[in-house]
This record gives structure tokens, C-alpha cells and sequence, in this order.
DNA sequence: TTGAAAGCGCTAACAT
DNA sequence: ATGTTAGCGCTTTCAA
């Protein structure tokens, strides 16, 4: 690909200007006769003009930097389809990284998205600490962010699933049930989704009276694994409990999976209820009970507020927290 | 982000040439003492070096363009993962297409792969037509395919998994149950993955003698629904069958659960078995039986030759096949 | 209708 | 050790 667009020029006999009149087909001010000239031309080389320089040019991009903590974990893939679909709309294209929730990690991704000067930037599920954030912020990308529930606003926008008052929601409706031996099983407290989960699920204990049992509080990973290691483990270990409150559906998923391998009923003789609603959680079998968190949605949204920002428009809305619902399936008994 | 290489040589009372060296650390060239007063100057204003006018300079791309068709299926996330990591460690991005398995869209993507002068493209599931795959060739810019089983070489590496010995191992086993009402379903015959496991399928058949039965071949798209939808109304026609065989993890376990659903035992009553090998396929209850395909490791392999290629490495190997590995679980009943 | 020239932010060959 | 100059491929202002 060595041919430019000097080459289209010398060829056609014209300068550049004009060819790049006729490419950005600025109606004016060049003749049908040219022009179809420096057309045909294009179409005979197959010349294809590079975004890249007249992006320079324009001191403009037109590309989006994603980053996300795992593409591979079931949770996410959503999450990019629903901003990629809203980007490309506008005629962006998607740049996306892994950081697996590492902060230095995650931070040289996000300076590696001004230097590739990306239009803007969504951090999805960030663990950067704010003072790094509020610094980006003067390197005039613009940032929005999916799912970190955090007072300080150093992003341009965000968007978040109310997590207290989800799991407030989930833990009720369970508590609702009688239980008193429960289990209750997130991902790691180093971000914020199971910190404020944790919060809205020793709210409701404490509404019913209820103590939590520190013992059977469990922050791991976000993975079926995770789950069914430490249901299993339990069991193994002849503990008891009636439900399992999980901060993530992954979890939920290992966590039935070890029960019914140990040979316990569910929803009979333990009650699950997982979060987020991903689509594994209506795939599995039995189908999970959750609380629902409209991904691909919420991504979308968060897409649309930063082609808002980039296209000058400044959004209605740059703090949407989305509401949370209960969806009860096969691993809760019903009301 | 208006601060440019020329604000830091202005402010350092140099030239941009050697601003230029210190920021790419061309040992020599540069005394201790200016360069010392750069990086500090750097450090102060913040600046980052543009990528982008880079790469323009050096007629060099820091990004990989790839295309899939739809990163929320199940099937993908491993896949993007691998080719992210591989490409990750060799110093570039990912640039991330949704192509939907429309022809007209992969065109248009793998163009605006060119128009953004990217380092080389991987392509997945390409649904593109020779021809078009043949021009492509013409703009220089590598492109490596997986998962096409294709005998025409357009692209510059391939690596597929081997869908014919696949599927005709897969029919094989279920075969040699003694089954004789067999349901075969599998994607859409537009892409190479169902049209060679079906000649994988009817070979088997054909070994043992056994005539196919067309009214039980169905075609649709890679999804449990379109599993679910096609065995639920078989199975409330009152159609007759013993063994599902697949040519997708998603739409065996959609069989699975219809079965399931319409009280239908499975492995007793009905066996069922997939294809890919899909996280999912464990993860599920009962856990599917299925061929599998490396897809992590196709992905990465598949980057890896992009990578040499890039590099200007010969790769050792361009094109590959994997093979194929039958996973018995608990959909289908053993020896 | 067309083009010359300067500019976007950087690199690189060649001097000094 | 440092700078001059040209160049990467395109856009844009201004003049003709």
C-alpha cells in the first residue's frame, strides 16, 4: 500500500487539493469532468486514502478506546457489543483492552489511549484510584465510565447499576424466606460493585435484626469457580446453610453446581440467587434467580453520552444510576 | 491535548530532532544535561508523543484489526482474548469489528481496516467471498483467517479446527449406541463450519450404513434458542428421535434444555452432544458432551502468524489444522 | 474551478 | 552533541 494521494494528483494532473475536493466530495469547486477524472483514477488504483493522515490533519480520531478487566468473563461480552454497536453508529470505530482489573495495568492502558489519541475513552468496572483519574482528566480525553459506583466524579460520565439497592432487594426477598444461616459470596472488595452490594445486604439484615455471620461472608473472584469452591469447601467441611446470596451470577452458577453435586436440593433445601443477569443465568439449569442489571443497555447509554461529549453536544444525562430488579426463576422457591 | 513535540523543544531551547531522541532513547546523541532538562520539561507538561504522527513518519501501524461476527455469542470472547494476548505482548492494540456474518458488512470493515492503515487483520468466520478475499490481497495488508475451512489460500495464514474428522468422530461415537432416529443441527450453510461437518456427518452415516434422514438436518443460526425452538417443536409434533447430534455447544444445550423441559432424560432417553468445546458446555447441568476446538490457542496461533509476519519472520507454519477431541460428559452415556 | 503553501506531529538522513 | 531539512499523507486557507 505505498500509493498516496500525490500519486492520485500526478496522474489526474491536478494537485492534491483537488483530490481531496472530490474524495470529501465537497460538492463545489470542482468540474463534473475532473472530477470524474480523479474518480476514475481511484477506482483504477484502488487507492484508499489513509484515515490516519487526515486524522493528523484534523487533529480528530475516530476511534474509541474501551477497556474492560476480561473480555473472556461471560459478563463482559454484552457490555462491548452494546458499546460498540452505539459507536459505530457514529461511525467509530473500537479500540479495546484487557486490564484484568489490575491498576497499573489499567493505567498504562489508559495513557496509551492519548497517546494513540483516541477520540474518547470508556473504563469499564475501573480500579485506577481517583487521583490518577482526576490527572487523566487533564489530558483532555474524554472518559466515561460503566459500573464503578463512586461519589467523585473524575469521569466525564458514568453509569452504574445501583448496587446497594440491588442487593438490598435480593437479601430481603431471601431474608423474606426465614433463612438464618446464610452465605453470602462476591467478588473481590477491591472494587466497587461488592463493596456497595455488601453494604445493601448488611442493610437488610440489620432491618430484619438480623447478625451477619463474618464467617460466611466471601469476597473471591468473579467466577464459576470461585463459587462452587467455596460451596463445596463448606460442605465438605460440614457447614450449614440455608440460602446463598451471591454478588455475581458466575458465582451463583458454581455455587447450585457444587450444591447439587453434594447431592442438596435447590431450590428445596437451599435457596440461590445470583446478579446481573447475564444471559448464562436463564441458560443454566436450573434457571438462576437474579437481579437483574441491564448490560448491554447500560453500555450503550454510556457509548451515547461520550459520542454526546466528543460531537460537542453536551448529554442531558452524565450520572445515570440504572435501577435494579428482581427476576425470580428456578433457584428461589417463590413467594 | 494541544502540547506537541515542538512546544517541548521550544521550552527546552532545542530541536524537535532531539527531543525526538530522547523520547525514544536513542542512547547517544544527547548529552546528560539536556537530556535531563527534556524529561523533566516532558514531566512538567505533561506531554505524550503522539502515536499516530509515529506511526504516519515511519509508514508503521502499533494495530491489529479484527473482525468477528458477534462478540456477545458465546463462542468468540476466547477467541478475542487469545488474539488480544498474543498481540498484546508484541507491543500492539486491538481494533474490534462486529461483522454479523454479513458479507457486505466484513467487506466494508475489512476497508476501513486499510483505511486505518492497520498492522495486519485477523479475520474470523469470514463470510467474504474469494474474490473479494483475493482483491483484498492487493493492499498489502496481512490478513490471517481462523476458523474458514477453505482450500483457496487468499489469506496469508489460516487455522481451522478440522470439522470434517470432528463431526464424523462425533457421529461415529453416537453412532456406535445404535442409534437410528438421529436430529442433526448445526449452523447456517453460508459459513465453512456447518457445510464441513455435515460432510464429516454424512460420511459416518454413510460408513455404517445408515441412509440420512433430510427432515432431520436442520440449518439455523449458532444460538440455544434456535436449539430450544427446533427440538421443542419436534418434540410437540410427536417426531421421534434418540440422539442429537451438533454442530454448536449453544444450540446443543438449548436441545438439552428443551428436552429436559418436555420430561424427556437426558442422556437415558435422548443423547446429545455438541461442537467447540465451549466454556459453557462444562459449565452447564448436565455438562455436555462435545468436540473440542482450542479456541483460545487457535486464536492465539493465529495471531502469532500475523505477528511473524509483521515482523518479517517467515512464520515456520501458515497454515493450520487443529484437531479435533471428542470430551465425553453427562449428555451422552459412555461406553 | 484550481492550486500554492503552510500546517498537523513526528522521524530520519545528512550536516555541522 | 545538536540542528537543518525533507518527508509521511492528508487538510485548509488564501489567492489566482
Amino acid at each position: 500500500m505505498k500509493i498516496s494521494m500525490l500519486d492520485i494528483a500526478q496522474r489526474a494532473g491536478v494537485s492534491t487539493t483537488t483530490v481531496s475536493r472530490v474524495i470529501n466530495n465537497n460538492t463545489k469547486g470542482v468540474s463534473e469532468q475532473t472530477r470524474n477524472r480523479i474518480l476514475e483514477i481511484i477506482r483504477e488504483t484502488n487507492y484508499r486514502p489513509s484515515i490516519q493522515a487526515r486524522n493528523i490533519a484534523q487533529s480528530h480520531s475516530n476511534i474509541i478506546g474501551v477497556i474492560i478487566p476480561d473480555m473472556a468473563n461471560l459478563f463482559y461480552p454484552k457490555i462491548i457489543r452494546g458499546i460498540n454497536d452505539c459507536i459505530t453508529k457514529h461511525g467509530h470505530l473500537m479500540m479495546l483492552c484487557n486490564s484484568d482489573s489490575n491498576p497499573e495495568t489499567e493505567k498504562q492502558q489508559l495513557l496509551a489511549m492519548v497517546d494513540n489519541r483516541v477520540a474518547g475513552v470508556v473504563l469499564c468496572s475501573g480500579v485506577s484510584n481517583d487521583s490518577f483519574l482526576k490527572e487523566y482528566h487533564q489530558f483532555g480525553t474524554p472518559l466515561v465510565m460503566i459500573g464503578r459506583n463512586s461519589d467523585s466524579k473524575y469521569a466525564d460520565g458514568q453509569i452504574t447499576g445501583d448496587n446497594v439497592a440491588g442487593m438490598y432487594e435480593s437479601a430481603s426477598y431471601i431474608l423474606g424466606h426465614g433463612h438464618r444461616d446464610i452465605l453470602y459470596i462476591d467478588g473481590p472488595m477491591e472494587v466497587s460493585g461488592p463493596i456497595f452490594r455488601q453494604k445493601g445486604f448488611r442493610h437488610a439484615m440489620a432491618d430484619k435484626g438480623m447478625p451477619v455471620d463474618e464467617s460466611m461472608v466471601f469476597n473471591g473472584d468473579f467466577s464459576v469457580n470461585y463459587g462452587y469452591r467455596v460451596v463445596s469447601d463448606l460442605l465438605e467441611q460440614g457447614h450449614r446453610f440455608t440460602a446463598v446470596i451471591s454478588g455475581s451470577d458466575l458465582i451463583a452458577v458454581g455455587a447450585v453446581k457444587a450444591l447439587l453435586h453434594h447431592g442438596v436440593s435447590v431450590p428445596k433445601d437451599v435457596e440461590v440467587i445470583g446478579y446481573d443477569n447475564i444471559d448464562l443465568s436463564e441458560i443454566c439449569e436450573p434457571a438462576l434467580s437474579t437481579v437483574s442489571k441491564p448490560h448491554y443497555d447500560m453500555a450503550y447509554e454510556a457509548a451515547e453520552i461520550l459520542m454526546r461529549i466528543i460531537e460537542g453536544d453536551t448529554p442531558k444525562l452524565r450520572y445515570i444510576k440504572t435501577e435494579a430488579k428482581l427476576i425470580l426463576r428456578d433457584t428461589t422457591r417463590g413467594d
